[in-house]
DNA sequence: TTGAAAGCGCTAACAC
DNA sequence: GTGTTAGCGCTTTCAA
């Protein structure tokens, strides 16, 4: 029956074990300034009781709680692959992490309130959708750091990757594939759509492909790729650089049922590396971000704030890599599946 | 700078609304026992302060922490779903969730007592990889629910769905289209492994098909398909049921690149209805857990724990559901692809 | 309806 | 080395 009996708590150990509450303390926090022999006992006794520190009345004590916030999306498959690289640099830095997830019925403002009572340190928000009016306001109490989202604002740092230039290595890829008429289908209203579009048309200008640059509506969903082939397959390019991974599974299935076929007839970039893009049955040439730097990052300026570390910028670009597959080959190739090994290590 | 001034507290507010902290904390709880204007000006000067609770000093001193602790592992999408329910589920029952993630870098253990440090209430646990002992002794502490973990003990709840009723499913689903040689392509080590096989096993035999059940060596891993698709494809049924799908998109490149062609002359039955199976693209045939149901139960359980309601039985045991999309068909069928709706509506 | 006082479990000064 | 004292921000008796 779990509710029968207290906790264990220090006052226990240490009357167990013969000494007083604060000795017992500088015992568990590992700190200098007891005896050998009165450590192992108070240690011992601990382990025998099974006492676990409560945090909050640490926290709540020490004033600090050493607690990174991070707000995530469940929806992201990318947000929740930065966890890993998150947990791991924050672990480094001697902070803990508290989670706060957006799920299509909790929102950002929900998760953010959360995470504002816990009395984090400092909050690390995944592409947020909160006003820059109000992440202003949060981070004159607390630094924030925002990820993925350029926002522009004195108060908040911001990690994210180079977007323009992502587009950029995508295009220069078919080019150098021999590719010339390449389009490009947007994201619309999503995040980084707008530089996305802006990188695959200064590649294109800086090839002097500009006459054949072509920009076709599309979105982040698949759906949104499904029509974005039907508009392009009036007048196909050879090659076409799309917003993310998810609108390009949704071109490819359509342009590969009206027969075109992948890479031969077209070659396809998406963007994000998504997990399942690594399918073998999906086999996308995709543009990668770098997720454990942008993570580390992340930590290093949310500790930077803290602690009053001065900071250069307030914003850090991180290049993007292109991760070549299965979906793009040389302009006009022949049928033929490409011989190459499966994929490059990651991690 | 946001490391200036102290935060509010409710001291400030109480000092400054001229009451004391009790009654302010009486307003702020929203508790009985206060006079309306009181109330009001309580609450406007807390506003203008911009006066946040510290849920940590809250819950030391009320003994109650209102905290559902949550491990799920971020290298599974179907946990990562589900926290859209649990949130849900726990929000209605006035409990507030505390998320701890397992990663590649990060375990089952240190993911835990990240939690039992936070003083939550209870635990809610994605199929833990933790040994049965150790949920024993924490259970003896706080209650515990296990999700997608069949363990037996008589202080743990377990949510699960039938993963043998599952498998049922898919076999009764391929026989009803003809099928008569259905292999079965095994999980391996992984949890729900043995389950799915005897559901499979069970199903062959009610059909009188025992002679052609044929088992092959998998895994969970998309690896674990194709190199099951290898073994299959010297003598191929014309039907499999796999262990998930992601190890059932493994099988489906290596069958198409032989020739075979899906679903004409190979049906495939995925397991887990996994987000990227919905792609048009692969477009598989699987049997979906219901996720939010799984959700729900587990906070009532945990909740009925902490509470001390009296519960029926420690496991729950939910149906599976069929998912019917594009890698199955008639035995024998001709070319062509099937015309049907996309979904059936559930069961 | 309101306030004073005690204390949740712990840490940080300081004394011994 | 070790114990004493005070108090983090809040809730909770209990008395006024």
């Amino acid at each position: 029956m779990p509710s029968g009996e207290r906790r264990t708590t220090l006052a226990d150990v240490a009357a167990e074990a013969g000494v007083s509450v604060a000795l017992a303390s500088i015992v568990m926090r590992g700190a200098p300034g007891a005896g050998a022999a009165t450590r192992q006992r108070v240690l011992d006794v601990a382990g025998r009781l099974g006492y676990r520190p409560d945090s909050r009345a640490r926290l709540l004590r020490s004033g600090r709680s050493h607690l990174l916030g991070v707000v995530f999306d469940v929806r992201h498959p990318f947000h929740v692959d930065l966890l890993t690289g998150l947990y791991a640099a924050a672990d480094t830095a001697g902070y803990q992490l508290t989670l706060s997830a957006v799920t299509p019925r909790r929102d950002d403002r929900t998760a953010l309130a959360g995470l504002l009572q816990d009395r984090c340190e400092a909050l690390v928000l995944f592409g947020p959708r909160t006003p820059v009016a109000e992440l202003a306001g949060i981070s004159a109490r607390l630094p924030v750091v925002t990820l993925m989202r350029g926002v522009r604002h004195r108060g908040l740092d911001v990690v994210r990757t180079d977007d323009r230039r992502g587009s950029q290595l995508a295009v220069d890829h078919l080019v150098a594939l021999g590719h010339r008429r390449i389009a490009h289908v947007d994201g619309g209203r999503s995040h980084g759509s707008a530089e996305r579009r802006q990188g695959y048309r200064d590649a294109m200008r800086r090839h002097g492909l500009e006459a054949s640059a072509r920009v076709v509506p599309g979105g982040s969903g698949e759906d949104d790729g499904a029509r974005a082939a039907r508009l392009l397959l009036d007048e196909p390019p050879t090659a076409v650089t799309v917003f993310n991974d998810l609108c390009a599974t949704g071109l490819l299935d359509v342009v590969r049922r009206h027969g075109l076929r992948v890479p031969d007839d077209l070659s396809v970039v998406g963007y994000d590396d998504t997990a399942f893009s690594r399918l073998a049955h999906i086999d996308l040439t995709t543009v990668a971000q770098d997720i454990d730097t942008m993570a580390a990052q992340a930590i290093t300026r949310a500790v930077a704030r803290i602690e009053g570390t001065p900071v250069a910028h307030r914003e850090v670009l991180l290049p993007p890599r292109l991760v070549v597959r299965g979906t793009t080959a040389t302009a006009g190739s022949s049928p033929g599946r490409r011989a190459g090994p499966p994929d490059p290590p990651r991690r």
